[in-house]
DNA sequence: CCCACCAAATTGCATATACATTTTACCCCA
DNA sequence: TGGGGTAAAATGTATATGCAATTTGGTGGG
């Protein structure tokens, strides 16, 4: 095989170039529409997150999302700062819970429209296909991650 | 709707969080696989695609990988600082030309058969259907985007 | 009771990413 | 020929991300 062989393969079948294109676009969509709230998609959906599951830990919240417990405790500490989200003793170990605060839960509610509103241009550029395709997978992982 | 129903639909169909998670699982595996080479996906795949572009300009690669100018500005500094990428005037105002080097080449060349098997436990990850939809959505904008 | 070990959390470092701002290089026109 | 305008590039700032190293808080053993 030659090197433009191998070129040409990578380019027209690379995976990881085409996830990362359309997390871009798609990312895009949702912080462009989400701004006017003073919040990122990725601090939206975490907030969500830590709402649904009433109260969680780090620990817990890395092994769903599959994110690195630094990443975790970074974007928690945003969110802290924001007051959306708080922490109190779990009365095992170190451990803390984690949960909403009702401040928190305002913004969630407030963004809400905004967020169906990104979820509506994701699908019309993504088409139903791929659209449906993403969240049946990502909801594989997710279910996946809680319970293994 | 109540804020229960609110964040209960949020966190089971919200796809920007899905796609988020599976890029990091998915660009954690390509990151792992081609760590020996010393190089990222990210690089690994601008690097490919300049290659497969002959000769290209900043803002022709961010347009095809819909990429901030200043994201591009910043990981060219990085392939141009490994020698991977080199840049000549144009001859078209301040545009510069991008092209790869030969260093760059023996990298592309020298990290395929990881980057090949990075693609088969994506594959083995995502499932057939999974991997071919985002194949075919990616390739459908890369290709708006070269020609739009 | 104190220390040594363990696991959780944080911090350091590097890159990826985008928006806003600044710098800069060129070209055209007076 | 010297500005001035324009567009390209670079830089500042903030967040997202992961790996490696460090800190820290608890707990059990001696």
């Amino acid at each position: 095989m030659t090197a433009h062989e191998k070129i040409h393969t990578i380019v027209s079948e690379c995976l990881h170039v085409r996830l990362r294109l359309i997390n871009r676009l798609i990312g895009g969509i949702y912080d462009r529409t989400l701004a006017p709230h003073g919040i990122k998609c990725t601090q939206f959906t975490i907030l969500a997150a830590v709402s649904a599951m009433e109260t969680t830990t780090s620990r817990q919240l890395g092994k769903v999302l599959h994110m690195d417990p630094s990443t975790v405790s970074r974007t928690l500490n945003i969110l802290k700062k924001n007051h959306w989200l708080d922490t109190a003793p779990s009365g095992d170990g170190k451990i803390l819970n984690i949960h909403i605060t009702p401040a928190g839960l305002d913004k969630l509610e407030q963004a809400y429209p905004e967020w169906e509103k990104a979820q509506e241009e994701a699908l019309e550029i993504l088409g139903q296909d791929t659209f449906d395709t993403l969240v049946a997978t990502g909801t594989r992982y997710l279910e996946k991650n809680i319970n293994g």
